[in-house]
DNA sequence: CTGAACTCGTTTGGCCTCGAACAATATGGG
DNA sequence: CCCATATTGTTCGAGGCCAAACGAGTTCAG
């Protein structure tokens, strides 16, 4: 969340600004960097392996699952890279008009669609991969194997508290109050 | 990275497609995590404490940035909160549209604007960072004191990587040759 | 069988995102 | 003073991002 100013700076003007308000300095510390930690490697990552490739990271991401489970429900695709089915539609277009990925309808239910590579993007990714992999190792350069085995049980501990409790938290905050509807939205069609 | 596929199962179907080239499945398993956990909290947030005041996670950081180190030079905000000059020319007008912001020139320095808080902006942030950081508290809530600061201290350390080395390593893995232009950005006006 | 209820992928609207191109301004040397 | 150079914030284009609304298709109860 910060940026260059040194944290003690930050530390002393957060003071300064809720000086009663009880906060918990470590949790705002570790959630912070998490956020700060994604966006730097995403930023290194996309321009350096991805630029060539022409890829977004999102891209990247949707193309490695498919190539990793092969041929998939696209319901399943976004659930493994983490992004709304409506994003999905996008990326999957975007990745099919670069020829790496098709869509077919599924065999038996009209509803559903399936994502699978094409060869172009098999040889992509088989060259892709490793680099990619490449600079994840240089981001934890400065991390043991034994530290990144921490990193991942802390950072799973948080993910898994998030999609246990976030739910039943979130609805707890509403307090049955309706939820504000948010600003975007497709407007209904009457 | 990876959704609610077993990590072994995602493990064994890694192994499958790229047996022979050697990785570091260490290093991808804290990225990967990484990414995952800054995309729960963010979703997390946003759907509680930021939907009710209209905020985007990036407008709050923004604003939060403001009012903690008060009028500021507009490179200065992008700087610490982490975007681009151009996304934040964005975000500031929505936050001046909602008038939580305010827009002025530099008083000496012609090319600079600077920004500022307005007094419906300072009382949203005294009434929202707390809940902010309370879902922050939400988030870690499964790791102790002690494994938030180890939390923080490993991620701080890949931001000091990739921020100490990160260009030098994406010049290297040039090697010379141009960087592949953008598919996007403004056009020549020519 | 038929219609209500559900589920899937797509569309839509508002916003964020980057980086390159640009206009406006500042600075420094000749 | 003038002009080249550097630095700002803004504009632009392509695209990612979500959730709500939607249409097409499925399922199941009656």
């Amino acid at each position: 969340m910060t940026g260059p100013r040194s944290l003690a700076e930050t530390e002393k003007a957060v003071q300064a600004k809720l000086g009663d308000v009880p906060l918990r300095h470590d949790a705002m510390a570790a959630i912070a960097n998490v956020y700060r930690a994604a966006a730097a490697v995403r930023q290194h990552v996309e321009n350096s392996v991805l630029r060539e490739a022409e890829l977004t990271w999102t891209g990247f991401v949707v193309l490695w699952v498919v190539w990793i489970f092969g041929e998939m429900e696209t319901r399943h695709v976004a659930q493994e890279a983490g992004i709304s089915k409506g994003t999905l539609t996008g990326v999957a277009r975007t990745l099919e008009s670069r020829g790496l990925v098709v869509r077919a309808p599924h065999p038996s239910d009209g509803r559903m669609a399936m994502l699978s590579m094409t060869a172009a993007g098999e040889e992509l990714m088989s060259r892709l991969f490793p680099a990619f992999n490449a600079e994840e190792a240089f981001a934890a350069d400065r991390l043991s194997g034994a530290e990144c085995d921490q990193l991942a049980g802390l950072l799973r501990r948080v993910v898994a508290q998030l999609e246990d409790n976030g739910e039943a938290r979130r609805l707890e905050l509403l307090e049955g109050a309706a939820p504000t509807p948010r600003r975007s939205g497709r407007k209904r069609k009457d």
